[in-house]
DNA sequence: GCGATCTTGTTCGTTTAGCGAACTAATTCC
DNA sequence: GGAATTAGTTCGCTAAACGAACAAGATCGC
């Protein structure tokens, strides 16, 4: 039920059926690999004559390669009929398709080289460089020490690029990125050229959404309508609607950092008062911990002077330290009422959180839950289920290989 | 940038493109009729051969009409140039294809009977009746009588509903309606029964944002993400992303009356304390103005026992009454605080605000701009329009009639 | 007034993608 | 070893897009 958009639509072509069967066809490998051509005719209730045509033309292009014939019966998924000719198996390439995946932080930078299918290959690090043009260079120039190293410079298929703050990723702009001190600055036109290679920018909870989407560990699990919750320094969160991301118009969409929850809140670094990511962020939690209110002036001090983190937060929750627990607990009932705006908003099918605090998830879920549940209009509302990030699954930069790999796999446009 | 749903997709046909561009066709006469077969062909960039086939399909299946060969130059739009054969101008046909919209309130049902184009034929009202049986047999003795009072038991294509409460659209069951007293009530196939008529069932600030979608005077105005925020009884709204509505998981998407924004506010209807239908619904301001926080209990006196409504308290607050101005100043200012959570999260194009306080505009207008724009983050966001919905355009029944035309106009769904 | 020019709308032959039936290949069962 | 069964390919048919040619209706210039 979406209405044409009559100033901008695509019209369909003779070309258009086979664009669309073709990419039905190879997201059909990608989930279900191996997979014979019988199988996905049956799959796609379609002849098989015209199986052989698509999936030719993916080998050809090297999209899709074809394994050995099963051999022998045991196979994982049993066949369902052990008579008859053997099938040969379809596999999507990834492996010797390479993508760079930059994560820039306000205290490092992350570089990743990995396959298609997020397999890493090299990961290194360094101090981030405030300046954008310093910062370009020294990408650049590590970006082409990788790719040379791995002897990987004709299979590098783009760089994904993820940054804090909000992006226009049509035109690859960094619109605001407060912990940078960016604003407008031209990122994706000067990689590209230094580089030769294309280059995709997005804001960091949004990537983590498209990870989500793109390369969730066990993909097909039907999962179309989620929000990804991104606590860290900021909260942000990446909304998908029906398998696609939700920019907005002015693509800022998912801020959910800065909406109010509580009028006699303490005042945010956005400059509004009792803001979600003022109760919320990890520099709230620290804060509430060493018990503080969160102004502007605080969260600077405790960013550079003492060497405290949320980690160390946790880690003494762990221990039983009771301060450090009730610190957490009160960042868990403020997230969840937060959550409870989301669930309410937007009905998602799950939510995912991601961040540091989900080290201490058992010490939180308690309060996420019960305050989620609270606000909850009905029992399939309540029931949403609030998820956490699995540690060390670096979200952020498996977003931003996702940024360069879905465009390949993405559905057609039509109409 | 749209994960293919691998569980449930559409595969292409060799009668695809035809459909598609059939669909494309179809809207662009919507929006630009009269329109010329030539420049239709322009538009989409195509050969005007496969426009005349096109168009003969639609001609023959009635969606579309031929008008008379436009004769003298003075035409609306000035042809490019004054010379060559004149075009036979195209229009789609709404006259004489009809549709009844129900709208369902608490106190009382409106029907309308109208055409495709939302043109008003006949309107009528009844005091609703909270048991779903006896309101459906009253619903269809009525519109049985309607059509044919008019003469127009052939040419009704459908029944549009609209129900404050949630509804399961696909299935047609009102899920929750606090205002009927209604919880899982099977609508739809009780009332397509009683008619033979198709029926289309949907919660009211979601057939509002439908409206606006399809009905909106000066249709292809191109804004395609917007929240249209309904301020009755209750609080909610219709969130449109891409020219599509989002309903959600378990179809309570939308469902902002109910999100908390201020933890020390009044008990809501809910249960919950502080919700923003608290706040800012028809309700709450009569509760304010009158002095008394809103409990349930304070509540339903105020709907049975005294007659004030929110319009009078309008009314005096137009004659100056300082208390009045005040009491729906206030409401002003919570929904701005609403709306700049709409404006974070889901960085609409356009926001539209429907219900009784749009009487009221220009009294509520400079502290909802005033709170929305004090928690915006960017300047453009900070510039989203908030815009009142024109009084007396019925916008719940409008919305009935987009639930049964809708369907014949939206996209085909690919891939 | 008449031909040149221009625009609209139709027709028709060409190309190509989907579709289904027939065919080959490989394997198991009896 | 032949019947049965499944996988994969080939090939002819049909129908839709595409583009060029053509007919129809209008204006302009001489």
């Amino acid at each position: 039920m979406r209405k044409i958009n009559t100033r901008d639509f695509r019209r369909a072509t003779r070309a258009t059926p086979r664009q669309v069967n073709r990419q039905i066809l190879l997201n059909l490998v990608r989930e279900h690999q191996p997979i014979s051509r019988a199988d996905l005719a049956r799959r796609m209730r379609i002849g098989r004559g015209i199986v052989t045509t698509l999936v030719n033309e993916l080998l050809e292009e090297g999209s899709v390669y074809e394994g050995a014939v099963a051999d022998p019966p045991p196979l994982p998924s049993p066949p369902l009929s052990t008579r008859g000719r053997r099938p040969t198996m379809l596999y999507v390439r990834t492996r010797d398709r390479l993508v760079v995946a930059i994560d820039v932080r306000f205290s490092r930078t992350y570089l990743l080289l990995s396959d298609f299918s997020g397999t890493q290959i090299a990961l290194e690090t360094f101090g981030t460089l405030f300046k954008p043009d310093a910062l370009l260079d020294e990408l650049a120039g590590r970006v082409r020490t990788l790719l040379r190293t791995h002897g990987a410079e004709g299979s590098c298929e783009g760089i994904g690029m993820v940054v804090p703050g909000m992006v226009d990723r049509g035109g690859g702009r960094v619109l605001n990125a407060p912990q940078l001190g960016w604003r407008d600055v031209e990122i994706r036109s000067g990689l590209a050229q230094r580089t030769g290679l294309p280059v995709h920018v997005e804001n960091a909870p949004a990537a983590c959404a498209l990870a989500t989407i793109w390369l969730r560990p066990g993909g097909g699990s039907g999962i179309r309508d989620f929000v990804y919750v991104a606590v860290s320094d900021g909260v942000g969160a990446g909304v998908v609607v029906d398998g696609q991301l939700v920019r907005g118009h002015g693509h800022t969409a998912g801020e959910f950092g800065h909406i109010p929850i509580r009028a006699d809140g303490p005042r945010c670094l956005c400059g509004s008062a009792g803001c979600l990511e003022a109760h919320t962020s990890n520099l709230a939690t620290l804060a509430r911990y060493l018990g503080h209110e969160l102004s502007p002036a605080v969260a600077r001090e405790l960013l550079r002077g003492s060497g405290l983190t949320v980690e160390d937060v946790i880690h003494r929750a762990r221990r039983g330290e009771p301060r450090a627990r009730a610190a957490l607990e009160e960042t868990g009932r403020y997230l969840g009422l937060g959550l409870s705006i989301i669930i309410n908003a937007l009905n998602p099918e799950q939510i995912i959180v991601g961040g540091e605090i989900t080290a201490a998830w058992n010490l939180v879920e308690p309060a996420i839950r019960a305050e989620a549940q609270r606000r909850a209009l009905t029992q399939e509302a309540a029931a949403t289920p609030v998820i956490p990030e699995p540690p060390g699954s670096l979200p952020r930069l498996r977003g931003a290989i996702a940024l360069v790999t879905a465009p390949l796999f993405a559905a057609p446009q039509v109409g």
